[in-house]
DNA sequence: TTCGGATGTGAACATACGTGCACTTTATTT
DNA sequence: AAATAAAGTGCACGTATGTTCACATCCGAA
């Protein structure tokens, strides 16, 4: 954030930093798939993959958890942008959930490392990291459950109960993308089935949403 | 299992071996902790912190992995042990909700470092971890298909969909540990808190689950 | 063209790790 | 009391890591 110089010419002279900073996150993405953890990466190892000597890492990261935040930074900024588009074609009717679904496996697939990433740093991460996405995940299920407020039949339902309600579409959302990321992306079979439970339990929460009374 | 003696004497020559075989799992439970990982502990740390010399360690276990394999099995042979307890008490009903709920948050209480391990490894352990417990938890939803099976007001459902709303409510329950588990154990307003919300949304997955017609 | 700061390099350090090996100790079975 | 196998020890090795420092290279600004 203060990263960027104050004059107008910082596309031109960035492009060198630019293009190693990109080299050790990806670097990071792609190793956190074989290691099985960010955790278990090390400075250097992320600094040979992307190609560069070990100091250097200190030019772009003070260490290894800023590169953390960044990722978490940046896998969150492109599932908000889902979440936008997804708002600008309006809140899924019953009607619309099947293809919600479709939509949001896709996407998932076409940002597995990210969605890896942030999977498994959730709960096993460094304390800073896992607050980030905890942060994220809570800034999530709150704009969702604005997003609920609209719906007409829900008009008159508590903050409280609709918060309860998107915490448990999130949560839905949550396991199907760490079901659809364990699974191999050639098995179509097995993924079109995650998606038919998946659009089953989140029919299922509006049937029960729908006949909801505060008690 | 093929760890006992054939003879009748195995209590008697096993204390030594028992006993540290226990500080080497406790060890290792108890640095889960404090480095955020399992993966991130190393045989040298472990044995340090069970009082015994690294290469003791070989006496137990062939390596890390196979230790935090006898983790899983114990973190979910307690867990099925609570399992048993609740069937017995019957199927809760709506009625029974709350004080399941409770039960059930007490348990992760006094249980904690058994889930967190369980909660952490879940996705970032090693491979052959993170199978056998997501091998657990398939059989852990299967069980509680069965059980709803017997649910009169679910007694028509297919089978698909019972499994359906039984990963349901393992997810809810998954989250709600994990929740449970990311609080301070002091903080008892929060606690109530979360239960209440669980409370609510398994209430809201039962509603749903009345007024389910296979599609 | 020269200057200066940003970016990348190379060597070096202390430290930690996994594992192999020969050994001592311990406790039970004969 | 002697034998034996399991459990624990101590030492050594090769390898990897984080971080330091002084130095080289680049490239835009002056």
């Amino acid at each position: 954030m203060d990263r960027k110089v104050e004059q107008t010419g910082d596309t031109r002279r960035d492009p060198r930093r630019g293009r190693t900073r990109r080299a050790l996150l990806d670097a990071a993405l792609e190793l956190v798939e074989k290691k099985d953890n960010f955790t278990a990466l090390s400075l250097r190892l992320v600094a040979r993959k992307a190609g560069v000597v070990p100091t250097a890492f200190y030019r772009h990261f003070p260490d290894m958890d800023a590169l953390g935040l960044a990722l978490v930074d940046e896998s969150f900024r492109t599932l908000r942008q889902l979440m936008r588009d997804v708002r600008a074609a309006g809140v899924p009717q019953k009607q619309a959930i099947n293809s919600s679904v479709q939509t949001y496996i896709r996407y998932v697939r076409t940002n597995t490392r990210h969605f890896q990433f942030v999977a498994k740093e959730r709960f096993s991460g460094s304390q800073s990291i896992r607050n980030a996405i905890r942060q994220e995940i809570r800034l999530f299920t709150s704009e969702l459950a604005t997003d609920l407020s609209r719906i007409p039949l829900l008009a008159k339902t508590s903050a409280e109960d609709l918060q309860m309600m998107s915490s448990l579409m999130v949560n839905n959302m949550t396991s199907l993308t760490e079901q659809v990321l364990d699974i191999p992306a050639e098995d179509v079979a097995e993924e079109m089935f995650l998606a038919r439970m998946a659009e089953k339990q989140l029919r299922l929460i509006f049937l029960g949403a729908a006949s909801w009374r505060s008690k």
